[in-house]
DNA sequence: TGTTTTTTGCACTAACTGGTTACATACTAT
DNA sequence: ATAGTATGTAACCAGTTAGTGCAAAAAACA
């Protein structure tokens, strides 16, 4: 038989209140990020928010964490280790690209991150071990790539991956003033469409033998 | 025989409040920001700063408004139009490193501003002006380019300032966070230098034929 | 000198903020 | 059943914030 809906969900309110920081901290960062709005939003008590996630810094380290975890993770499933280089170093950036596009508040989240000097980020050793397998498997594709031919020898995998997430996260980021220093809206399907197209391009005349573009 | 210096100096006092301003705006954000330290910082009196600016919001779309007109107007005197094409694209890529790497409030500024989807920056008209001239200069760097065929053809030149930007902004708005992820002090004297060359060297394979790299 | 204008100090407020207290209600193990 | 614990609510607090009112002080001017 069903078990009645339970009234009380701890799981569940928890899961509201985290959803609702990430947006509320998304929207105005971790200075203007109200905690009552959250709780609001997340249909919970401010009590609750204490209770279970200790203060708004902490809620915000946590918000933070698992955004983190959440891309990374994402990256794995790519199976880039499965496909040819030039193969794999394109999905790369196409993902890139469009986990930008379709997670904003990761972006957001990021640049507040950064505003405060990246103070929670330092405590997570869990982030720290997830981006070394990260920054591992982009060096291990410029590796294969390097030894069959196609790729440019001694490109450095970090400033590598600097410059993929750079190309989409400047001009997502920056799409407000973007939009008014060059007169165009940046946000516009066929926008987005070429910008892709020009970061892949940009990606592939960067690693690739000339031959091999 | 030499003015007595004014006690009273409303310019000076403007010009004192303006870069405490910037400079509190930067470190904080537009919501973190403190009037009160803003004034005590400026060693003006914080009615001083309502007089003559009106508001919080209002001191801040000054600053931001300045901070643009600063860069536009370094862009300018690069003379760049007297360059030859890929010297010139390769000028433009250092200076616009070399000016995010030495007014870091610019950034903090741009990203406070795009938090708040530009609302300040639409309201100018200066800017507007001055950033169609700055486009137009690249475009006219890509058109010398490629009519002399070291160019390749058809490169937009919104997508093409876009990139520069990119490239530079990213590495530094996310240092901190960046200094986690890839486990390497991305400020050091020896990793700009390193990142410079990395840029410089992507945007000339992006833009020349390969025969002209 | 006297009058006007600009600049300054500072107390004040009304709203808001993160965080807490006191209390109530549901669920669970014994 | 009941004791104990987990979950929930609302009112409240102390500190902070942007912005103001007002009058004195200082400079500019006549």
């Amino acid at each position: 038989m069903d078990k009645k809906v339970k009234v009380r969900d701890a799981d569940e309110t928890k899961r509201r209140l985290l959803q609702a920081a990430k947006a509320e901290f998304a929207k105005n960062g971790l200075g203007g990020a109200r905690v009552d709005e959250i709780s609001e939003r997340a249909k919970a008590n401010k009590r609750m928010l204490y209770h279970y996630f200790g203060n708004k810094d902490d809620l915000f380290q946590t918000v933070l964490e698992q955004a983190y975890l959440d891309i990374r993770n994402a990256e794995q499933k790519l199976q880039l280790d499965s496909l040819e280089p030039r193969q794999a170093l394109e999905t790369l950036v196409r993902f890139t690209w469009n986990y930008y596009l379709r997670n904003p508040e990761f972006i957001t989240l990021v640049n507040s991150e950064n505003l405060h000097r990246a103070r929670h980020l330092k405590k997570s050793e869990a982030i720290k071990v997830a981006s070394r397998r990260f920054v591992n498997m982009v060096a291990k594709i410029l590796e294969r790539g390097e030894m069959s031919g196609v790729f440019r020898p001694g490109i450095d995998a970090v400033q590598l991956n600097i410059t993929i997430a750079a190309i989409g996260y400047y001009y997502l980021t920056n799409r407000f003033t973007g939009a008014i220093v060059y007169e165009r809206d940046l946000m516009e399907a066929a926008a987005l469409e070429q910008r892709l197209q020009f970061n892949i391009e940009t990606i592939m005349r960067l690693v690739c033998r000339p031959e091999h573009f």
